[in-house]
RNA sequence: CGCGGGGUGGAGCAGUUCGGUAGCUCGUCGGGCUCAUAACCCGAAGGUCGCAGGUUCGAAUCCUGCCCCCGCAACCA
């Protein structure tokens, strides 16, 4: 009788349907795939589940911006990271939506379990509100007592929340990481979550928003939409068909708690405190581990669309195809350090590793075999020394690896394969079976060791498939074998004696010329080269950011409108450094009788001792406001390139201060 | 002293928990081989492990101070 498969529940994130995911966002998903096709390899029951997160103001706006509804929004954009995830080959077994009807009802029927039970309630936000930015704010936000954001009068208020008593479950959740050690992986993101936010008190969650309507309904109270969390992190369960009546699918008993959740280190913390908390609130048991991966920077930058130094998976892909993608970013991504990708790094790695290492070996091999032999791999028994280190290799091999995934150690599992894979091609040169041809009385030597090595190419790719799925495919068509079981992965030469391997129709992998890349490169960005991008992106970052806050001008103002402004020319007269801030200088400008203290962003690019003596312009009737504490009354003029690098205007000759500008 | 991550041969990284000859891949140079995708195999050069102190018989690793880079936060009148 044979045993029943062990459950196995893995879990991306959810992404956010505000835009394209880059490729940083598009390595959780290979990485969660690559660990799902290995534990089906190993024979467990896997379930694999991801999706999108589609509620949320942010998106409401952007479909405002868009001119389309909501829905009609995140359904673009879900099919969007679909198609991605479908590009790069990812095995999911569950790709859940956030506005599918049935999340959307247990989410409402968990919002009210927990409201029943005591553990949310009804209370209030308060803060200082702006009505027209609708925006509360602190009162440590405000500046000068005004919006940050528009600068008009803001008035205390309450916005009606509801809210989720964390503080309740707090050292159940403390008592749970002391049990279970391996629950939030890397370790060292344990001691963070302990030490700085469970240590100093859990702060309520605010589980309700009134101030948008792109969310799920609260139904017992319709002017709230359940906020963010409640909403996403439920998916893992309403995925399996979690009922809050306690009539939950048989998925959701076979595959709950789940093994573990892929999650990006950002939110960890959402992870490992809220989300178990919410469990343990509903009753339920706790996730096994929350694997917090590390980020994928370009050229050590972070990616980011502001700074244009984005790389999409699917422009990879059209240049490298979608196995070596795969393999550099699960092969280049550190367990607890950020990762670096760069277009030449990529090629560089695919070049060496798949096109040398890997696709050469498997050319070589069945080159020589379709020579001498016509194709045919027979053990004739002929053994020799040499063999004895690549077998015991070859069967050690499945091991390493399996103890390397356990960890998440994904690089060092695929640096175990191909250590592996050099050797092979090393056994080579040490038979070198092109002797062994020249000698008919050596046949026999000769088919065995290209025995051997098709025997090692099978073992290793059967370990590579999880990682580079279409590739084995091709190599287990090439030689005629199917995909070792797992469980028989320790045993050197299951291969058939006499199996067939046929003439490859192209290499696995093509090598390529860095030129090529960038010239390949150039023709999806209209002629910009990566590397140029790469240093613009690092160059645009040491300068102030400006993007945020280029106002929109109109397209004419009157002379009344300019005449608002009153400028005059002031004398500076005394400049320091505002304490613990990268860019303000807080000057101290002589205009006519009076001095004024003037904060300016401009530390990057004048120190205090040039600014003292300068003539400059500044704008006087404009509403003080605090920055960093200190109230600047006024705003000294400069131009911007489009850097960010400034420069100070001044009076072209000599002229009193205090004058003014018209 | 806001929080966190990091600084190891030209590049990308491991090693730091529990001190003991500084390791891997790529690149470079030299050699070998020809089955193979200018590939593969062998060998070599190249590092005062950010800096300065300290503990120790011995420090990349432990302690103290400092410098630099990168995120987050703050910030741009």
């Amino acid at each position: 009788m044979k045993a029943e498969k062990k459950p196995y529940y893995i879990t991306t994130a959810i992404a956010y349907t505000s835009g394209k995911p880059h490729i940083g966002n598009t390595y959780e998903i290979v990485l969660t795939d690559a660990i799902a096709r290995f534990k089906r390899n190993q024979g467990l029951d896997v379930r694999f589940q991801t999706g999108t997160d589609e509620h949320g103001q942010k998106i409401e706006e952007k479909a405002a911006a868009a001119g389309v509804t909501p829905k009609q929004f995140v359904d673009g954009v879900a099919e969007e990271i679909k198609g991605i995830w479908d590009l790069m080959n990812v095995s999911y077994d569950k790709f859940i939506r956030t506005t599918d009807a049935d999340h959307e009802k247990q989410v409402q029927k968990i919002f009210k379990k927990l409201y029943d039970q005591g553990d949310i309630y009804k209370g209030s936000y308060e803060g200082m509100y702006c009505t027209p930015c609708e925006s509360f704010w602190t009162p440590s936000q405000l500046v000068d007592g005004k919006c940050p954001d528009c600068g008009r009068e803001v008035k205390p208020a309450k916005e009606e929340a509801y809210f989720f008593r964390m503080s309740k479950y707090a050292d159940r959740l403390m008592q749970y990481y002391d049990e279970h050690p391996e629950f939030i992986a890397p370790l060292s993101r344990k001691n963070e979550m302990v030490n700085n936010f469970l240590k100093p008190g859990l702060q309520d969650l605010c589980v309700s928003r009134t101030s948008f309507t792109w969310g799920i309904p609260v139904d017992f109270d319709p002017k709230h939409v359940v906020y963010v969390w409640l909403d996403a992190l439920t998916n893992y369960i309403t995925g399996l068909g979690y009922d809050a009546d306690g009539n939950s699918d048989e998925l959701f008993e076979k595959y709950w708690p789940a093994d573990v959740h892929v999650i990006g280190k950002d939110i960890i913390r959402f992870h490992t405190i809220y989300w178990p908390i919410f469990l343990m609130a509903l009753g339920l048991p706790l996730p096994k581990r929350v694997f917090g991966h590390p980020w994928l920077l370009m050229g050590g930058d972070k990616m980011s669309k502001s700074r244009g130094n984005v790389i999409y998976a699917d422009e990879l892909v059209k240049i490298f195809g979608v196995d070596a993608v795969r393999y550099f970013v699960l092969n280049d991504m550190p367990f607890d350090n950020d990762g670096n990708i760069t277009w030449e790094l990529i090629n560089d790695r695919v070049n060496s590793d798949l096109a040398n290492t890997y696709g050469n070996l498997v050319s070589r091999t069945a080159a020589m075999a379709l020579k001498y032999f016509d194709g045919a791999l027979c053990d004739m028994g002929a053994a020799e020394p040499v063999d004895a280190e690549l077998k015991a290799m070859a069967e050690a091999l499945y091991g390493k690896v399996a103890a390397r995934m356990d960890e998440f150690k994904i690089s060092d599992a695929l640096g175990e394969i191909f250590t592996f894979l050099r050797r092979c091609n090393k056994y080579i040169d040490e038979t070198a079976p092109w002797l062994l041809a020249k000698d008919e009385a050596k046949k026999d030597r000769l088919s065995t060791v290209l025995y051997n090595l098709a025997e090692s190419i099978l073992i290793a790719t059967a370990l590579l498939q999880p990682f580079l799925p279409e590739t084995a495919e091709k190599v287990f068509a090439q030689f005629n074998a199917p995909q070792r079981d797992y469980a028989k992965l320790d045993k050197f030469g299951l291969l058939k004696n006499g199996a067939k391997v046929s003439p490859a129709e192209t290499h696995l992998f093509e090598r390529k010329n860095y030129k090529d890349v960038e010239a390949a490169y150039e023709a999806m960005h209209g002629g910009a080269k990566p590397a140029e991008e790469t240093k613009k992106a690092r160059k645009a970052d040491n300068a102030p950011k400006k993007a945020s806050h280029e106002p929109e001008y109109p397209a004419e103002i009157s002379i009344d409108d300019f005449g608002k402004v009153r400028m005059q020319v002031g004398k500076v007269i005394a400049s320091e450094k505002v304490e613990k801030s990268d860019k303000l200088l807080k000057n101290t400008v002589q205009i006519g009788d009076e001095t004024r203290t003037v904060v300016s962003g401009i530390a990057k690019f004048y120190t205090p001792e040039q600014m003292v003596g300068k003539r400059v312009i500044v704008v006087t009737n404009l509403k003080p406001a605090k920055l960093r504490g200190i109230v600047s009354e006024g705003m000294i003029l400069c131009a911007e390139n489009a850097e960010g690098k400034l420069c100070l205007i001044s009076p072209e000759s000599e002229i009193e201060d205090g004058s003014g500008i018209f």
